[in-house]
DNA sequence: AATGAATGAGACTTCATTCAT
DNA sequence: AATGAATGAAGTCTCATTCAT
């Protein structure tokens, strides 16, 4: 009842929270949709009342794991802003993403359970991304190698397009490599 | 009682076939995964046990969703094949079909709903398909217009990527046609 | 429209019938509860109706069922009776009925399954054959083999008691045998 | 927020599930098959949810109920066991038990609707049952009271027998204390 | 702050029976 | 007299979310 209490709790809190998200993931990317919010919270060892109590919604915690991926893709958007510049950073982070993506292909489908609430909860992370490679592709544009009409507003369609191809039905046949190299030779300028 | 007219009844049996189909994919393209087989029989105006003897099974009526969009790709490649070849066939089916597909575009998320066996039943439609292209690409490749390492089977790749890319929530930015366009670039041999 | 048909047709109408019931037999035997009014018209070859107009209710024809081998029984006393007569009669028609229940065991789940309409239908026959096995127990009881206190109303009840026990599910022990060597001495003098 | 009392909810929890076992078996006592779960849910003033939480199928409430009458034959078994011992105890125990049965007869034809998953449920039960009562038959055997070829394994056999005759409709004459006194005199050795 | 038992709307599917042909 | 497509009430079970402890 204190409204003052300090935070020794607020540590395991945390620890709790990043035990679920961490479940989360797990099970989200083996059993996609079908990922209960009571086997999340058995694998995170908490409560069902402690996953509700950090993320009032089951889209709130679909949002909260694909939040986490894309900030990994921020960093290694920064860390090849810093190592190169245009086409050739651009390029070098397409890649390297694709590769990230592929690694845990079974979580893009995460992507289609994520309704408008989730999906608004990776706003921030998405705009600061948008922004890092947009300055790449500036200067590719300027340096006459990428395709003249693409903008940076169109990052999100194209790493859609190659997430969302990896986490289809495996009985459909996929030839992801095949995919990157098209849309790649497809981005630069003729 | 006279031998020679179709059977009466089975043909308002298949009208209530078609109607329900008709149905579904309407339902399934507005509400996704949520649109549930009661109302698919209210906008059929069937009972719901009509719709169970047609598609015993719900992935059975999705998968015949997906199967009558199938055959209309196939029926724009057949058109292109007498139409033209080689890559001007292709390209032409191309840029036919992912204009189909945005027509219907919020239909793309049945894909994602299908599972093994609703895919088994498109299973000969994609193989003709597979095949009609397939002289188109062979082709194309002679000519030197595509690019080499690029095969009949990867087509259903390029589909999936567009289309699914058309599917995802309308929250995020999409651009379509200049995807359309990376994608046919990419292809063309260099 | 003519109330004064000749019975051509008939002839079809009792082929049909029998193959019904013939049918039902077989698949009540089997599949005892889950027996389904569409899988016994299949397997007479006719369609559903026909099973409906020759039997208003699943229950009608699941009592016909019964009464066919209630018949059955009638005539095995019938024969006793005229075979022998006092308790050799009885012993006799006692162990070749039991001997007939086993043969057809997975038939006495029958019984489980019917309802009063279902048991009405054979009150005839049932009632038949109490006559002709209440002569052959007064005889044996008049000679002093029969223990005293069983009278003709209790021949069901020892019927049921074998009969039931046959057909319980399998996972649990059964010896028949035994049963029928308690039953019988049970019922003799002492 | 004390540590010795037992914990509060689970002592709630135990009240339901005993009164949803007990709802239950006065249903199926008195619906047979008919007996839905929703209504058992009803009659325990439980959510449907709560009926599933404890007992995942309608198998293993019914397969729950049938164990809890095993239990108390067990009970009886073994008070008869202290109370008495060879022929005197079984026929003790077995005109006992019979009595239990015929009170709450219609619970029998609980047995007719289990399936093996409910019948696993009473394993234990049965075999410590048999364990009991087999005690008491050989000693019966070695003093000559028992037939000599009646086996430990023959008692559910004889339960049965009785039992299932008991839980027949109501429409077919039944003598049961008949039954009875043929069973037991037919258990004698002669 | 955490727990987990309870909830109950709602999903898919079955099947005895009806009725237009 | 026969057919079999259609019906729809009713069944079992799931799972995101709530709330008493």
């Amino acid at each position: 009842m204190a409204t003052l209490e300090t935070r020794p709790l607020r540590a395991d809190a945390r620890r709790n929270r990043e035990r679920i998200v961490e479940a989360a993931r797990d099970l989200f990317a083996r059993c996609g949709d079908e990922a209960q919010m009571d086997d999340i919270a058995a694998k995170a060892c908490v409560g069902i009342g402690t996953v509700y109590r950090h993320f009032p919604t089951k889209q709130d915690l679909i949002g909260e794991v694909i939040r986490t991926k894309f900030e990994r893709h921020l960093e290694t958007a920064r860390a090849w802003a810093e190592r190169a510049s245009g086409w050739e950073a651009f390029e070098g982070f397409l890649r390297e993403v694709f590769t990230e993506m592929e690694a845990d292909s079974s979580q893009q489908r995460l992507m289609w359970l994520a309704d408008e609430r989730a999906l608004a909860r990776i706003e921030p992370t998405r705009r600061e991304l948008v922004k890092v490679v947009g300055a790449m592709l500036d200067q590719a544009r300027a340096d006459g190698r990428l395709r003249p009409d693409f903008s940076v507003d169109d990052i999100p369609t194209i790493m859609c397009a190659v997430g969302s191809t990896m986490s289809t039905q495996t009985c459909l046949p996929r030839n992801i490599p095949m995919l990157v190299e098209v849309v790649i030779d497809g981005l630069r300028a003729r």
